[in-house]
RNA sequence: GCCGAUGUGGCUCAACGGUAGAGCAUCUGAUUUGUAAUCAGACGGUUGCAGGUUCGAAUCCUGUCAUCGGCUCCA
């Protein structure tokens, strides 16, 4: 596709995202957005729009916050704006004069973007409309377009412009007015910056087509399906409660049974992997926190100090400190590295009210902690060995799709150059060996050390950040942890942070939606109800309870007294993944009447057949029976 | 914390200045049932909390707490 449209000389070759039409639909719906709120607003200011991964938003200076009837209104005008078929006309300039132009005008955004465009830049302006006259470097064919519908042409010739790289299409008409729709209005800060004006943002979504449209309404749907905080109430799994306060989780007996699940697999596969368990307090003196430097780096995520007697206490937000201490404890060899603990540790962070979100941040969550305490030459191998683990719980749990990030040392940093070089190459080393691709995130690394992030793809294709490898160079340093080496002398550990889930409820959360509470059978809390016809089966169906608890099952009986139909209707509002029917039939037989909430019936099958099925879908962690 | 929206029985929602209702759930009774809702009755709410305006407040105002959509931050 050519562009008419004038494009300044200079204009960088089409990088990908250019060339991606759905960019450009997305930038020149923007401005008609814009152009469509200074219509109707006259007295909004525009700042600055960006384009998402399915639309875009811009942000207005306004006083009166847009209501969604004005949402409304702008669509509509944005509509007529389409209709109207008008040109973009791209306009190169230089700068002092567009500087001039905008402090004439009282722009005080449009003047801080003009000054935040880099000097090597060119700059470039967006009109919506033909200017009057028209700017000299504009090519004159692009009035030779045909004219404006004649819904346009009873009022004054409109135009508006912003400063924009571009590119964007050529014309307005291009735009599909009924392939986008404006979202939401939200708060945000100019220049993303707290101390600054907070703005209004409009959010908008915009395709080629109506279907593309219909298509993304459609996996927001999706995702509002698999909502783990409808999903935890609809299946009585957990719950937020305002008597506690926010961000405090109350695990309710089936979320609960789901955890110990959870737990029990994370303990068996540590122990199996070289690791010990650790269990420390929630709570600690303050010296240690001031010791580790939380206090000082870490304050505003911390609650508030309590005090006992005449000590001040601090809840804990990490649990890095507690296992600094039992290393503290006693001396260590040389030949006892690498150390490997593992804690389920539950720390408490104040995080403000406007953040916290279900079960994905809370206020007081358990961590699936681990610190490898190891010599300099043991980090590759000891980083691999973490990647090898991360990769094998995330796949049981159903997560294969990873996006690795190695983040690098930043500008304010602790430890030295030698330090930051070795731990950052055994890293990279490591990601090489385990041949997972990365992509390297240039001093994102934390102030005491780079690392790997790990993110997962549920089964619609969002991404979660759950799994973290972080080395430190710190805490050793504060501690003065030490080991003695071969010669005696005394030698400082790396440190080697790691979570796998991150946190059990965020992870927990996850699993929710990625299953949209269809749980594999290794993971359902209640994993099959037996249905009896009729009271007659009643105590039939409560000993074939007790064979199947027997062997560890979780097996339960329906005892409402409910008609059959009933019966299979709450346990699939339940989502249970097994029913067994158990009627006169059944009981003659021995059989029970198995029914598969994913695939349907499977027919009368003797309990020793169905115990055989379940356990082999339990031990294979299935999805299906 | 900031901007905006919202808080009504266990759940999902009505009532929007004039006696707080419905469905589901729960309980009781009848029915003894064969693969997604048997029938009937009953119980259940100082409308998140605290003030205020009004003859009268779920409804209007103020404060506060929480939730939702974002910002910022993050496991």
């Amino acid at each position: 596709m050519v562009s008419q449209v004038a494009r300044p000389q200079s204009e960088p070759s089409s990088s990908a995202s250019d060339v991606n039409p759905l960019v450009r639909i997305r930038r020149t719906c923007a401005h008609v957005l814009a152009m469509a709120v200074t219509t109707i607003f006259p007295d909004t200011k525009v700042t600055i729009s960006t384009c998402t991964d399915t639309g875009f938003y811009y942000d207005f200076d306004q006083a009166a916050p847009f209501t969604p009837e004005d949402l409304k209104r702008i669509e509509a005008e944005m509509r007529r704006i389409i209709r109207a078929n008008l040109p973009l006309v791209c306009e190169t300039l230089e700068r002092a004069d567009i500087r001039a132009e905008i402090e004439q005008l009282n722009e005080p955004y449009k003047l801080e973007i003009l000054d935040s465009i880099p000097l090597d830049q060119p700059i470039t302006r967006y009109y919506i409309g033909c200017p009057d006259p028209l700017p000299a470097n504009v090519d004159p064919s692009l009035l030779n377009q045909p004219p404006a519908t004649e819904s346009s042409s009873t009022t004054a010739t409109p135009c508006w412009w912003n400063l924009c790289a571009g590119p964007h299409l050529n014309r307005t008409g291009d735009l599909n007015p009924k392939a986008f729709v404006l979202e939401s209005v939200a708060g945000a800060y100019w220049q993303g910056d707290e101390s600054q004006a907070q703005l209004q943002r409009i959010y908008g979504t915009a395709w080629e087509t109506p279907e593309q449209l219909k298509a993304y309404q459609t996996q927001q749907e999706e995702a509002k399906r698999r909502d783990h905080r409808k999903l935890g109430q609809a299946l009585d799994l957990f719950s937020i409660q305002d008597a506690a306060g926010g961000g405090l989780v109350f695990w309710h007996p089936k979320g609960s049974r789901m955890r110990l699940v959870i737990e029990d697999y994370w303990r068996q596969v540590h122990l199996q992997s070289g690791y010990e368990l650790l269990y420390t307090p929630h709570i600690a003196n303050s010296d240690l926190w001031q010791t580790s430097g939380h206090l000082d780096f870490y304050k505003e995520s911390m609650f508030d100090q309590i005090t006992v007697e005449t000590q001040q206490y601090q809840l804990r937000p990490m649990n890095c400190p507690f296992h600094v201490l039992i290393y503290q404890n006693r001396l260590h060899s040389h030949r006892e590295l690498p150390i490997r603990w593992a804690e389920l540790g539950t720390v408490y962070r104040y995080e403000r009210s406007g953040t916290l979100h279900g079960l994905m941040r809370v206020r007081g969550f358990t961590q699936d902690d681990s610190h490898i305490f190891c010599l300099p030459e043991q980090v590759t191998d000891e980083v691999l060995g973490v990647l090898n683990l991360t990769e094998q719980i995330l796949s049981d749990f159903g997560f294969t799709e990873y996006e690795v990030n190695l983040s690098t040392r930043p500008a304010k940093s602790v430890g030295s150059d030698d330090i930051w070089e070795l731990a950052t190459s055994a890293l990279k080393k490591a990601l090489e060996l385990k041949g997972w691709p990365y992509v390297i995130d240039e001093g994102g690394g934390a102030f005491y050390g780079p690392k790997i992030d790990i993110k997962i793809q549920d089964a619609i294709g969002r991404m979660w950040q759950c799994s973290t490898v972080q080395v430190d160079f710190n805490l050793p340093e504060r501690f003065d942890m030490y080991y003695v080496a071969a010669d005696g002398s005394r030698q400082r550990p790396i440190m080697i942070h790691r979570a796998i889930f991150g946190s059990l409820e965020r992870f927990f959360g996850i699993l929710v939606e990625n299953y949209a509470g269809d749980f594999p059978l290794w993971l359902a809390p209640v994993q099959m109800r037996l249905l009896p016809v009729s009271d007659a089966q009643r105590e039939y169906a409560n000993q074939v309870a007790q064979t199947f608890k027997q062997q560890g099952l979780r097996v339960e009986v329906d005892d409402s007294g409910d008609r059959l139909g009933k019966q299979i209707r709450t346990a699939e509002l339940e989502k249970i993944p097994v029913v067994a029917v158990i009627g006169q039939r059944e009981v003659d037989s021995q059989t029970l009447s198995i029914r598969i909430r994913q695939s349907g019936d499977l027919g009368a099958l003797t309990v020793p057949e169905v115990i055989e099925r379940l356990q082999v879908a339990i031990t294979n962690r299935q999805l299906a029976i």
